[in-house]
DNA sequence: GTTATATGAACGAGCGCTCAGTCAGAGTAA
DNA sequence: TTACTCTGACTGAGCGCTCGTTCATATAAC
């Protein structure tokens, strides 16, 4: 039987909250994280004050401070909450696609996809990672690496059951991480791409020059 | 003749001063723009205040003031001179390695290098670009297509003289995309590659995988 | 009545930026 | 040489304001 991939659970337990009601804390962190993820996304993290948080989300300014401590754990909330959106969609994409013929060009496309209907937020992760006190940085960071630690597992399994050209596990790792990497590249070099390429002859393009690598 | 490459002049008289002398203004520029760049990689644009750049300089706030108009212009300074700086260089790399064997692994190598060199000031574009206004930003990100058009030169003139597959025009602007990029990664993902991979480990598999592309 | 949750005025540290004033040195006249 | 003027780079206290955060109080739930 195959195990299934590991899918962390949130570790947002970690931030203090003065509420007792579990569910309410996870509702209203939830309603914070959504309001939170289009203001960031507009003005960027410095720029959002806590107050426009608050009231995009409808309640007061003291209200907010009652399910995080500081600013920073609403930062955190929203990376964390991304990555485990990608992380799903992702370990997704490749449960369903390990039935079909030409794995791995599937799971590029779905991923590439995933990654254009997330741009705004994986930009986001980019520029505001830094802000993040250390430690939650080092855990954004080891989600980044889960991520691609996905890709790593099927392109390995995809090499040793001969369906791809058999690499060593050092260019295995790399591979992934360059699959990873274009898919960011097509959100952080939008300013140029959507002028130029669709996203199908991105992915056309691109899943070529991979197959070309490990095929 | 061979045209050489077209390095932009440094577009940073549009900044304004209430200095007349002008090489004293070049001087000034130049030690805010040392100053920031350190503090701007320490503890990021927004965390640095104007005062800590005046007084790592060695002036006074006010003269700060006599040589900018605001917060942001030196931001632009700041990315501004590392464009500057990257595009030299890898101009440089460029006329150096046409003469050699192997051209085109050669160029790799030295921007990976170059990449490697720079890469705390490559993060902080990647990661504050966004602090600038519009029509800034705009140039910035001008700068970065400029470069990506060296290897798009390179490569063109590699794949039309027969020394790489032929590719038509859109893969090599990509590939060129990509090249670029794969450098970037190196200093984004630092935090993991430089516990796994030396330089010349990444240099060496990244170039086998792009001329599995190219070659 | 007691406990849990919500409110928003108040706080005060810190910020970018200004501007009235200083002063070294270049220019000029005797 | 001396005495005076003028220029312009430099200074830094302080203005006006914003922001993250707190807490006394109100409201609701049971």
């Amino acid at each position: 039987m195959n195990r299934p991939p590991e899918i962390k659970k949130s570790r947002t337990d970690d931030i203090p909250t003065q509420v007792k009601n579990p569910e309410l804390v996870g509702r209203r962190r939830r309603q914070i994280i959504d309001a939170a993820v289009k203001l960031f996304i507009d003005k960027g993290f410095h720029k959002t004050t806590t107050r426009q948080i608050a009231s995009r989300v409808g309640f007061s300014i003291g209200s907010l401070y009652e399910y995080v401590a500081s600013k920073e754990d609403i930062l955190y909330l929203v990376c964390d909450s991304i990555h485990s959106q990608v992380e799903h969609l992702v370990a997704d994409v490749m449960t369903r696609a390990v039935a079909g013929r030409n794995v791995l060009s599937e799971i590029i496309r779905e991923y590439f996809l995933v990654c254009d209907r997330m741009s705004d937020v994986i930009l986001l992760i980019y520029q505001e990672t830094r802000s993040l006190p250390p430690q939650w940085q080092k855990r954004v960071l080891e989600n980044e690496l889960r991520i691609t630690g996905l890709f790593v597992e099927v392109l390995a399994k995809l090499s040793s059951s001969g369906e791809l050209s058999r690499l060593d596990d050092r260019d295995i790792e790399l591979a992934a991480h360059n699959i990873s990497v274009l898919g960011h590249m097509w959100t952080f070099r939008r300013w140029f791409f959507s002028r130029h390429y669709t996203i199908e002859e991105y992915i056309e393009r691109q899943t070529a020059f991979v197959l070309k690598i490990l095929g």
